[in-house]
DNA sequence: ACCTGAGCGAGAACGCGTTCTACCCCACTA
DNA sequence: TAGTGGGGTAGAACGCGTTCTCGCTCAGGT
């Protein structure tokens, strides 16, 4: 009875069963991500609709739903997988200097430019890091290992104390920094400076003064 | 203060109208900014509902936007308030130890004991704080001046290389320690652990290896 | 005395995140 | 074979921040 008006969906493929199933849902899951950062890249936090990213993603509202409980948790899913791209795009190119700072501080500048580069879709994604729900704390501590990853591996072989102490108070300033981006008291060029003073302030002491 | 006690609108214009206009916007405003505070306390951040404070303000909900363009701007016209009582309240009291680092630690400490005691307050000042609206710039600068100016009280006489950066970083790390607070991902233990680690580290080091 | 316009009250309207309703499809099982 | 349940779809409905409409009241300029 019901049968009749289904002309769209699953045309040709009769795929059988299971993995055609779950591949499927895959499939829609990095759609929805996907649709998410095109609309991030363009128009920012706000340009992220949770009906445009579902009509995007060719999904119901409600499935959206079901893959990301909320727009925090699928932008936070977002920043999860370019946090990652860029530690690895970052794990590519030699550390590039010598001396905790001076790797940190290029570390920290190159992952800047990266971040920079699309500042409408990192303003999204700081934002979602920032919100407050905290049913999202734990997505959040995944991003934040991510970003001290990043520096501990600049860091990595250098010898100083507490190296656990500075990676996670240089974490803090990041994201301090990179939040005050998104909201407009620094601009781009203050950020990495300040980021790299505090680089500069955590890592440079040990040994002696660093008078240049 | 001010001989208010105009609890009714007062009709008949006995006052001879230019300051009675005056104080009276003088007083809504505070009513406002009361009603947000109250709210906060007892519910944080999704507590303070915009027709719940204009009703408990007892104006109207044009007249709450006319005063602050938005819920962000309300409150932070209220953190504005509460972070310049208490660098007040802490600038009573003497800076308490003697080093740079035991000072600030001290500070910092007493600091985040103020804040944890009311909760939800701080975590829906907080939350304003983070909010990404780039027309709140100016006032999230006032209230981080604030949080730099407490920490440079307690720093003050030391004698440490680029103390501004010094700072500055701590303003940072204080920044993203409290909204970690917030977003549950840190406790208030940790918080301050992880506060004092910081100003450990960017304030001990000049003169010789703290080993304790 | 008459405009005028800023400030306010009351409340409807709008936008978007989120939730809910109703129904369908399909792999699996008794 | 009939039934069951998880995952989908379409779309209405709800909540709250924000905006808009409309009418009122005064203080100040003419």
């Amino acid at each position: 009875m019901a049968e009749e008006t289904r002309p769209s969906v699953a045309p040709g493929a009769l795929r059988n069963s299971r993995p055609a199933r779950d591949s499927e849902t895959v499939a829609r899951r990095k759609r929805m991500i996907d649709s998410a950062v095109e609309l991030a890249v363009i128009g920012g936090y706000e340009a992220v609709q949770m009906r445009d990213v579902a009509a995007r993603a060719e999904v119901a509202i409600g499935t959206l739903y079901r893959h990301y409980p909320s727009k925090d948790h699928l932008l936070l899913a977002a920043l999860a997988e370019q946090a990652t791209a860029l530690r690895e795009r970052l794990a590519q190119l030699p550390p590039e200097g010598t001396g905790a700072a001076a790797r940190t501080t290029d570390v920290l500048r190159r992952a800047s430019r990266a971040l920079t580069r699309r500042p409408e879709l990192t303003a999204a994604l700081v934002t979602a890091l920032s919100s407050p729900e905290s049913d999202t704390a734990g997505s959040k501590q995944d991003v934040e290992e991510v970003l001290r990853a990043i520096i501990t591996a600049a860091i990595d072989g250098a010898e100083i104390n507490d190296p656990d102490g500075v990676v996670r108070t240089l974490g803090y300033v990041w994201l301090a920094v990179l939040s005050a981006w998104v909201s407009g008291t620094l601009d781009t060029h203050q950020m990495t400076a300040d980021l790299e003073t505090a680089a500069g302030l955590l890592l440079d002491h040990p040994s002696a003064d660093a008078t240049s």
